[in-house]
RNA sequence: CGGGGUGUACCUCAACCUGGUAGAGGGCCGGCUUUGGGUGCCGGCUGUUGCAGGUUCAAAUCCUGCCACCCCGACCA
């Protein structure tokens, strides 16, 4: 492709609405533009992106056994209505309504369509297992769309399903598709690990994240130093805390003024205690009762994890005349000690003996608080593990990490099946509910993601793997050498099956230079007057800091050579 | 939905506080210049100042309402 024939648009500067590295690159490199919030058209360059990466996701797919059919994305509303989540989704759902004044939406995701699909043509074992997947545009009415394409309203997802005779067989399933994410992520060069996970709104018996490590992720993890645990923060577990506080017998409760000084901070300045003697106790409204949680003083409450040991859908922070109106304090002096309601315990914090809390009474604290003898509560995992905490299964320190999201595997069970009648038919002639999976890829996210983890202060680092292009050739000058010798190179490489985009625009070197290292190709060819004297040109990988010097003659097949390594799947890096 | 912020040219932003005919740089077009890392100079192009009302002789500027977008939280690929 010619530069000049070609949409290319690129930016000096940032739009300032974008924040992280991935969408001031993309915008800046001509990539995609913006339609609305979280909604995002692709430019050429952004296709070819995308569709190198579906064709990744397409092979290892395929690999693993899965088979390609393609769903509606306009949905009536009665399967949804069928399983329950056209009410779930709520506003998330992008509702819309036909000439007739029937219900409608565009799908945020597939499993009724898919189980609706299957529980019509699937009747007897002998049709199972059975995978299925498809790219497809998805429909989410986020509630904050950000950071360009790493949370769109409108985005390409590759979802999976599975669909089995019995829970053994669905783990084969769920095993496939895991081994074809992996290949897929590691043909596009991520640097990844797989995290257990919260089902969340899936439902089912087990999932795990592929979460592609940076530090602009928006979830975090925890990883062991030793060993495989790894973990979304959300459900992350460590091991208990060696019990602190004093030694011996706890004497009695005192009640002790600490006028002004509410913050576990300044309280254990205060007081000249370490942060780790206190009991942090946060009054959260939950299922729209008040409840006491408590945590070490050096601890945080994980609101997710609280959730689910309440078994409610979301807690939230009380307001302070909530506050006021369970203790009887100002916020920060809430204690469990004679707390009138619920009381729910870290387990980390049930272990401090001798702890001081607050007093429900403004300005005041106890100390020499006793759980079991001044008070009781039920115990929980409700805080989040921090780095250096030990890993629950080897007791090795555990690591922090931010990640980005880029798959998530789900074992569902029968989770749609039983609610829909999906059935079938056992060697006896007798009636079965179908076991499924379903597996997803945020395709369109996904190339957002590599950038974050390939870029540098001059712009995009393309894996060669999904390159826009795998060369891009500089042609310095315009004279009949210089087109005669980029001509040459640019046919012997397209007739080798290797896209090359030639920067043939009448601009200064070091335009095109910037560009080129804005957009990110993989290798980039410099054809100029003063090399090919010599008969040379000059190769550049973009990883690279130097260019280095080729004889004309010799570089197709080294070009191809470099190309052919990736070609084969034996990596996403130049 | 809660909290914070911003809407002025294609982009980045100034002018707003203190009302008086809307500007700079980049970009784009033309000319000369330069030609291996965003060359330099000259000339030109581009606006219902987000929308609707209001106050005023006069509104980008003050007031009210709405809309859009961005950021921080609860959701997710």
């Amino acid at each position: 492709m010619r530069y000049r024939n070609s949409l290319l648009p690129t930016l000096k500067e940032a739009p300032a609405d974008a924040t992280s590295v991935s969408h001031v690159l993309l915008l800046r490199a001509g990539f995609i533009r913006r339609m609305g919030a979280g909604i995002y058209s692709f430019l050429p360059l952004g296709v070819r992106v995308l569709k190198k990466i579906e064709q990744i996701i397409r092979e290892e797919m395929n690999r693993g056994g899965a088979e390609e059919v393609l769903l509606p994305a306009l949905l009536p509303a009665e399967y949804f209505q069928e399983s329950g989540r056209w009410d779930v989704f709520g506003d998330t759902l992008f509702r819309l309504k036909d000439r007739k004044r029937g219900d409608y939406h565009l799908g945020p995701t597939h499993e009724e369509i898919i189980t609706d699909l299957i529980r019509r043509e699937v009747k007897s074992y002998r049709d199972l297992p059975k995978t299925l997947y498809q790219i497809q545009t998805k429909f989410r009415d986020e509630p904050r769309p950000r950071g360009g394409l790493l949370r769109c309203r409108e985005f390409i997802m590759k979802d999976a399903y599975s669909f089995h005779v019995s829970e053994e067989d669905a783990r084969k399933g769920y095993e496939a598709m895991r081994l074809a994410y992996r290949r897929s992520f590691d043909r596009m060069g991520l640097d990844y690990r797989m995290v257990q996970a919260d089902s969340g709104a899936m439902g089912g018996s087990g999932s795990a994240e592929f979460q592609v490590l940076v530090q602009s992720g928006e979830d975090q993890l925890v990883a062991c130093k030793d060993c495989d645990y790894a973990a979304n923060l959300e459900v992350a577990k460590s091991r208990t805390l060696p019990p602190v506080g004093a030694e011996g017998d706890v004497p009695s409760i005192e009640r002790v003024h600490t006028p002004g000084v509410g913050s576990i901070e300044a309280v254990a300045k205060f007081l000249k205690l370490a942060p780790e003697r206190f009991l942090k106790s946060l009054i959260y409204v939950a299922g729209g009762e008040l409840v006491l949680a408590v945590v070490r003083g050096d601890h945080e409450v994980h609101e997710v994890k609280l959730a689910r040991a309440l078994r409610v859908d979301e807690v939230h922070l009380a307001s302070a005349a909530d506050v006021a109106k369970a203790t009887g304090a100002a916020v920060g002096f809430a204690g469990p000690v004679g707390f009138k309601g619920k009381v729910i315990v870290d387990r980390d914090a049930a272990n401090v003996r001798d702890a001081v809390t607050g007093a429900n009474e403004t300005d005041y604290h106890l100390v020499h608080v006793q759980i079991g003898r001044d008070y009781q509560a039920d115990l929980a995992e409700i805080r989040s593990v921090l780095a250096g905490d030990l890993c629950p299964v080897c007791g090795a320190e555990l690591e922090s990490y931010r990640g980005i999201e880029a798959g998530h595997i789900f074992l569902l069970g029968t989770r749609y099946t039983a609610q829909m009648g999906g059935k079938y038919l056992d060697e006896a002639g007798k009636e079965q509910t179908i076991v499924s999976g379903c597996y997803g890829i945020g395709v369109s996210r996904l190339v957002a993601t590599v950038i974050e983890q390939h870029h540098d202060q001059n712009g995009i680092r393309w894996p060669l793997s999904i390159a826009p292009y795998q060369v891009q050739i500089v042609q310095l000058g315009d004279s009949p050498e210089v087109r005669a010798a980029v001509n040459e190179i640019e046919s012997g490489l397209e007739r080798a099956g290797i896209e090359v985009l030639v920067d043939d625009r009448e601009e200064r070197p070091g335009v095109k230079f910037k560009d080129a290292d804005l957009v990110g190709v993989p290798l980039r060819v410099t054809v100029g007057e003063k090399g090919l004297k010599t008969g040379q040109v000059e190769l550049k990988p973009r990883s690279e800091p130097d260019p280095k010097k080729v004889e004309l003659v010799a570089l197709g097949a080294i070009v191809e050579t470099l190309v052919a390594r990736v070609r084969e799947g034996l990596g996403g890096r130049a």
